[in-house]
DNA sequence: TTGTATGCGTTATCAG
DNA sequence: CTGATAACGCATACAA
């Protein structure tokens, strides 16, 4: 039983007597082969510690058996949540995942694309980055009818299935919830409106304050990069308004976390003066006090649906290849940092 | 310029009249080939969109420039950050990485290992899950000579790289600057001390006691997941004890957070009646009240250095195949929830 | 149900 | 410096 070489169907063939073709297709599974033979092979491979040779198999097929994924960066909880639930499905079909950051750089997402078409891969998965504008790195793939699904961070005009929720009524739930609140100037703290998720947030919460009739300000929406950093220049901004805004609406809770904890420093009370909501669910928001209200968001979820529709792409299950986008439920959690009469005088 | 058919050097040796040897040598950029050649060869791949097919490649060379990691769990800010580490580094090397989570499960990281080592990887880096006990599942590896990398949760006795802090001295230093404090009665919270990190800062925490000749209590040693959850169940049974102890340092940030923030709901102040010190920098360390005093661990650098050591050592640059450890710098971060006497009074 | 023969696109070993 | 040719391990069309 050495391991020095490695076995091949050729080893497996020659000690049963048999000829390489009827062992490839055992190990198969093909129903052709009798129960019989296959036992035996079955058997000896296991025996003689065979395993397929990959790189073999893809030239013949030309499959990789792996997924291309290309995320803006890793370190955010709800991306890695993604990126859990992507390796939970493709784990279990037997397909491997390729993981690249584009660090919020388009060129740096146009270089990762062009390793990963190199690498062959059978599909992709794409969040787009902050200043992604065109997509056409992404031909190559669409030409060769590689599929490619966008999740969260989606394209507007294209090809492939898009995985997402509905940020507009997000976004607009959250607004309205702040004016019921007895809010009327409302900041929103978002990102660079170029992917859909900012736009879409953006324009939730317009909606939310023409339907209760409170003009939009231009000067109250504050743009940044959503960090926590930006969080607190947001903060900064915010104090030099006059009157002082009564609520504020970040796109991600990691920067209203920021946000807040300059406030707070700066002696504002929260939600006393100043009304919260954020967006993720991230894990800081039920630690940040006090602890904030913000819309909920499946990314294991959203990172299982995403592997599952490529695959089933894959394996020809689902023969749609038209634009269609999956929707995925979201909802609003209320906390304190948004309740601006308490129980408890 | 159709893509419809993949380009071969076939194709480029044909159209220049030239054999498919010279062909793949000037692709590889071999010195015995003249420049000119080169440069003709090299445009036309250019035109026709030529890429080298990496399964037959690797069919000849038997290699995959592919490394698998296996880490308990990817949701953690300081397992997102090796990882975004390791991609880096890999990334720029030409190397792509399978990542898969044994989620804190033996058995899976055994599959995980199996599969890894079925997809042929040049190499594996590997955190070990909680409950791992052997490392038989590794040997198909050391058999066959493929590095194998621990970094994090390492192994004792192995053969392989191991990447870590001095988890002993963290530990001591935290405990000890507890004491410092004027703190006696300190509790440690901690998870199953099977993987090193944990035995190690059990062992620093009582080290720092001995040192300061501080009797060490069994039943101060709470054990437990480190979750949140935990750090919670941990608060209740801090709050039985009696005297109450001043004092908790914690294996994790995460835990120590959960920890407490039930004790403050309790209405138990800290610093003040208890004072609290946690493990890796995690982000939330800084949005809790009061920030917490913690260690702070190079994630991103492990994962970088974990990476590079084994790029390192398949391209023959690291000759050292012996049980080296790499011991990364790490640091007390000494905040709020530590320090007994506030400068205000 | 099984066997034969061929090609997938490279790299490496020769020989020029 | 270049060319011809043999592997690498597998899947499959075709034949039996």
């Amino acid at each position: 039983m050495s391991t020095e070489k490695e076995v091949t169907i050729y080893d497996l063939a020659r000690k049963l007597n048999i000829s390489i073709a009827t062992v490839s297709r055992a190990l198969k599974d093909d129903p052709v082969v009798s129960k019989k033979t296959k036992k035996k092979i079955a058997d000896l491979a296991l025996e003689l510690g065979y395993r397929s040779n990959n790189f073999a198999r893809n030239l013949r097929t030309s499959r990789t058996n792996t997924i291309g994924v290309i995320i803006p960066r890793i370190n955010s909880s709800f991306m890695s949540s993604v990126i859990a639930g992507m390796e939970n499905v493709a784990n279990s079909e037997g397909y491997n995942l390729i993981i690249s950051q584009s660090s919020e750089s388009a060129e740096k997402e146009r270089v990762n694309a062009a390793t990963l078409f190199n690498s062959r891969v059978d599909g992709l998965l794409v969040s787009l980055a902050y200043d992604t504008d065109s997509l056409a790195h992404f031909e190559p793939f669409t030409k060769k009818k590689i599929p490619l699904i966008f999740f969260d961070r989606t394209a507007d005009k294209t090809e492939g299935t898009c995985i997402q929720i509905d940020n507009l009524r997000a976004a607009y739930e959250a607004t309205t919830h702040l004016i019921s609140q007895g809010n009327t100037r409302i900041v929103h703290i978002t990102a660079t409106p170029k992917r859909n998720v900012y736009i879409d947030r953006l324009q939730g919460y317009q909606q939310a304050l023409a339907d209760q009739r409170i003009a939009f300000r231009e000067d109250y929406v504050i743009v940044g990069n959503l960090s926590q950093e930006a969080g607190a220049d947001a903060a900064a901004r915010i104090m030099e308004m006059k009157p002082l805004p009564d609520a504020v609406f970040v796109a991600n809770d990691n920067c209203a976390v920021g946000c807040m904890t300059a406030l707070k420093q700066a002696g504002i009370r929260i939600p006393a003066d100043i009304a919260f909501a954020g967006f993720n669910n991230d894990p800081v928001s039920t630690v940040i006090e006090p602890n904030l209200t913000t819309v909920n968001y499946p990314g294991y979820e959203m990172g299982q649906i995403a592997a599952r529709s490529l695959i089933d792409h894959l394996n020809g299950a689902s023969s749609i290849h038209s634009t269609n986008t999956i929707i995925l439920r979201s909802e609003l959690i209320v906390r304190e940092s948004s309740i601006r009469r308490k129980t408890n005088p």
